[in-house]
DNA sequence: CCGAGGCATCGACAGGCGTCAATCTCCCAG
DNA sequence: CTGGGAGATTGACGCCTGTCGATGCCTCGG
């Protein structure tokens, strides 16, 4: 299978214009940073099997081995990221995982995992 | 490092213990984290879209604007993350996609997002 | 009204990561 | 055998980020 040598230009001629675009992977990029990290994973996960399925800062500060004001800007990227929501009462801050965030990022991600033959991925639209 | 948790008890009763361990939060950390770049995702979707599923990486280097030590650096880190395989040819050096690859990822992401009701992934299920 | 406690923010520091230029290695063509 | 080209490696630089201590804000209890 090495018989290729008049299109050796196969590395200049093939225009590979597919995939996503700069700015779908630059989002896709920054949702899947906000989960990348051991912290926010082990936060996310105490979270959702907590009990009552919602848990404040002091809870996590224990468990995580981290300072309050690291576990609290944690809590801040999933928020911003999509993967919690923050309700303040009284002086608690309790947050609660987004149900369906991952699944929809997991979506994305198995969507974007057919190559098949035909192309598939290219703008798979969030 | 590793402090000791003076069991302060604050504000719930609720020890929290559940969730992922520390070295599957830091696998899966690295995991995404192999993902988490603009750049390794449309690496990906190029060579997942490309004609014949395969892209070696002088065909990389235009569509994504990067110079070549870059480029190869990015097919690394996706080849050690078990995203890509390499196969030498000759000369040139073609990437692959590892189908199911991304589809295990996105597995793992939906399994840990059906909390369902109560505790749902890793550990205790009741 | 005042003290106490939980949480967010600020400033700072260390480490990791993405990027490139320069160089090296390896393989093929002649 | 020699030249050339593709790709991997190295070193360096700059940015981003995770972490903590200190501090401010805000709410509740007395």
């Amino acid at each position: 299978m090495l018989d290729q040598p008049t299109d050796v230009a196969a590395c200049a001629s093939a225009p590979l214009a597919g995939g996503l675009d700069v700015d779908a992977a630059t989002a896709l990029a920054q949702t899947l940073k906000a989960l990348a990290d051991p912290a926010r994973l082990r936060l996310l996960s105490l979270v959702a099997g907590s009990s009552t399925g919602e848990a404040c800062v002091c809870d996590l500060t224990g468990p995580l081995g981290l300072s309050q004001p690291t576990v609290s800007h944690h809590c801040k990227v999933l928020v911003d990221a999509g993967f919690l929501t923050r309700e303040k009462r009284g002086v608690w801050a309790y947050y609660a995982v987004i149900p369906g965030a991952l699944h929809t990022l997991a979506d994305v991600l198995g969507s974007a995992a057919v190559p098949a033959d035909g192309r598939a991925a290219s703008t798979a639209r969030a």
